[in-house]
DNA sequence: GTCTATAAGAAGATAGAC
DNA sequence: GTCTATCTTCTTATAGAC
């Protein structure tokens, strides 16, 4: 799939990175803007190249979707994997969680969960991405269910979906009334429910 | 796109209550579909009518929203005002606040929450919007509050908005794995958190 | 690889006959 | 009130020159 190291033209010279940079452009539109709302024209501007280049590089726009998928899959995988690495204690796993919505409190508020809004949108418009997109909510409850794990928990399963649960609640409700306050006070009865534990 | 015979009389003939059955079916149209998905066509289709009809009695898709709205509106005020007749006590309004979730689990499965989606649908697209489509939401809180009030919580404003959290956590994660025993487990974990008030 | 031009279709919305 | 026909704009997608 990528083509690095070709020639470079005089003129309509070729950006070997565009791939790249458009996946960054349209991976940033169907956040802000949701899926359908982001068109070919949006990001083939936002990047500064034409709709038809843009087409040169994914055929379709579901293309363009399952290589953003792929990216914020790793992304995922990533912050986990670090996670893990930082923090060997189970209930400081479960915390770092909860601190990731604090830290990306200015999103929330303007634009949703990226995971919760996606999944939402493609489960009543593309039904046939919808195992792609739930695909990142399971990383998340398989690692926060070894957390639990970890910490001796027998329904390690079902808590991991409750702290799921009411994470994506808190981030829906802090989108709908914009309020980052909202945000806050729901992750403090989130962080008193895992020192309950 | 068929002008399907209604069969009653010879033609054009008024319907009076055409524009209630407009309201009725787009009010199932954006939930089913989601607001951008359903098209002028798909309701006009829905009821028998033509799009043009569909026009000359709502001039836009925004001016159809708002009627939608209004429905809505009434339809949270109408319940919670017969749940106020049937549960004088505070904890079993609060209960059967929960009970709506269990009762809706077809729906909810399929389509999601109709509050919930419905926000983050407009707060994307139509921001102008907003407003509106979150005073469903206020209708259910300042309930729930006056709820918590009556038994006696002094927080009853972050009570109230917790609950709501909690339930559109459960709802958006149930709509997601498409499991409606989530739905029963979370709904579980709500009513527990209830009684221990 | 990149561009311009254009197809092909769907969307919301309007005009005018009946 | 209802219809058909049409307009305009926006969308995804393709064709072909460079």
């Amino acid at each position: 799939m990528s083509t690095e190291g070709k020639g470079i033209n005089a003129m309509n010279e070729p950006r070997p990175d565009n791939r790249e940079r458009i996946i960054e452009a349209a991976n940033r539109l169907f956040y802000t803007k949701g899926y359908n709302q982001a068109s070919f024209a949006d990001i083939a501007d936002e990047v500064g190249i034409s709709k038809g280049n843009l087409h040169y590089h994914f055929r379709s726009k579901v293309d363009l979707l399952e290589a953003i998928l792929v990216v914020r899959m790793k992304e995922v995988k990533n912050n986990l994997a670090q996670w893990d690495e930082e923090y060997p204690e189970a209930k400081d796993k479960l915390r770092r969680f909860v601190q990731m919505l604090l830290s990306e409190e200015a999103e929330l508020v303007r634009y949703g969960c990226p995971l919760g809004s996606l999944n939402m949108e493609l489960g009543k418009y593309q039904p046939e991405l919808r195992d792609q997109s739930r695909a990142m909510f399971d990383l998340f409850r398989s690692w926060l269910e070894k957390a639990f794990k970890q910490l001796g928990c027998k329904d390690s399963q079902s808590l991991s979906t409750h702290l799921l649960t009411m994470a994506q609640g808190a981030a829906l409700m802090t989108y709908v009334y914009a309020d980052s306050q909202l945000l806050k006070d729901e992750c403090s009865k989130i962080l008193e429910w895992i020192d309950s534990l």
